[in-house]
DNA sequence: GTCTATAACACGATAGAC
DNA sequence: GTCTATCGTGTTATAGAC
């Protein structure tokens, strides 16, 4: 493609090059917007003249990640039928991709926490980027061999954009090394979600699962 | 009780009270600690001396709402034996005492999201607070005359907390009048998590139950 | 449109005197 | 316990150069 980018798209991509680097080796709240435009080599003004404030640098960088998440999911879902690999090679994917980020990821989080805020995963400035993941989960039942109940098919990519959240939630938390215990969380977590996907066939729980579906139809929106 | 407080304490809960009530007035942001030492009537480094930080005073008021929770629980708690009048009980009480502070109650949420900040729920600090809240659920539990699975049992007040976190986290985000959503939320939910504890007798959904309380047990302390 | 340099402002937080 | 003075940092403003 484009071998030539812009000027203003190279000055850009160093800024948040320069920024992820610092917030890697120094955390996010200690490296300062200032120390960013010096390493960078250029001044406070033009950092902020490609971002509008600390906090665009991070929702660049989960922009960039969503796009590597997609890529990092490519091959499992090319070569997998079967639904149980398929999710558990996507959120293992996501795990691989944000590793390096872990240590800072927690102010990312905080950031994307606030409500009302432009970056919560929630807001209609993330809808892009989480209509992009979603995407991925999309072709995960879409592709599957897996048989699943009609009534569920339509919402279950959400639901599941849902789940990696709740993932997502146990990771910026947890402390193990090379964060084990998220991996295992996700290894044993599939299993029982496409076991509560097939358990939904079954006429005890159907009642609950139209009930459930109903809701979600009915409270989505709150933003 | 003690009529008299020393006068460390009356500071202390003046402090507290005025940035409350700017809270709630202007918003968390909008209030700086200036306008709270202001407003009353101390010097800012006399509210720092009380509390470390901006951020400590939400958890004080936090501790101070988990308190109102308790006490506003305590009449459906003496009077209803079936469990979802229960749960749904308690759920209706914590939405009632928090409502004066929905406003402002994202910027709450957004420190409560730093995962190892001191006002994450999930952290040390948060131990007695959280385990007074636990309580409330344990009794939900251990007071109801609904049969339920001895396996779930014990484990069940962890996981009715975590439902009521589940319940702040959509909350935070409902913008319908005075919450109604949030309302209709826990009015439609609290039937099918009763439904769904109910269902966890049957054969097919045990093997799913104990994998997933086993899971719990094996990944619980990853902060 | 892209970028620099410098100063200034607001606010959370701290130091140190009393 | 309480104060005043001061610092560090995100952010904005100004005034311009290429």
């Amino acid at each position: 493609m484009a071998e030539t980018a812009t000027r203003g798209e190279q000055t850009r991509a160093l800024i948040l090059d320069t920024a992820l680097r610092l917030f890697e080796e120094h955390g996010y709240e200690r490296t300062t917007m200032r120390a960013i435009a010096a390493e960078a080599g250029v001044s406070v003004g033009n950092a902020y003249y490609y971002f509008d404030s600390k906090e665009h640098l991070i929702r660049a960088f989960y922009d960039h990640n969503a796009e590597r998440h997609v890529a990092a999911s490519r091959p499992v879902l090319d070569s997998e039928r079967d639904l149980a690999r398929r999710l558990r090679g996507v959120l293992r994917a996501w795990a691989d991709v944000n590793a390096p980020y872990h240590e800072f990821a927690g102010a990312f989080f905080k950031t994307a926490a606030d409500p009302h805020g432009p970056m919560s995963p929630f807001s209609r400035e993330s809808a892009p980027t989480r209509a992009q993941v979603t995407e991925i989960y999309r072709e995960v039942v879409a592709g599957s061999d897996t048989k699943i109940p009609p009534a569920l098919r339509s919402e279950l990519p959400n639901l599941l954009w849902l789940f990696n959240m709740g993932v997502v939630l146990y990771w910026v938390h947890d402390r193990s090394a090379g964060t084990a215990k998220t991996y295992e969380l996700i290894d044993r977590t599939v299993p029982l979600v496409v076991r509560l996907i097939g358990l939904a066939r079954f006429r005890v729980m159907r009642g609950v699962l139209d009930d459930l579906l109903d809701l979600i139809r009915s409270l989505s929106g709150a933003t």
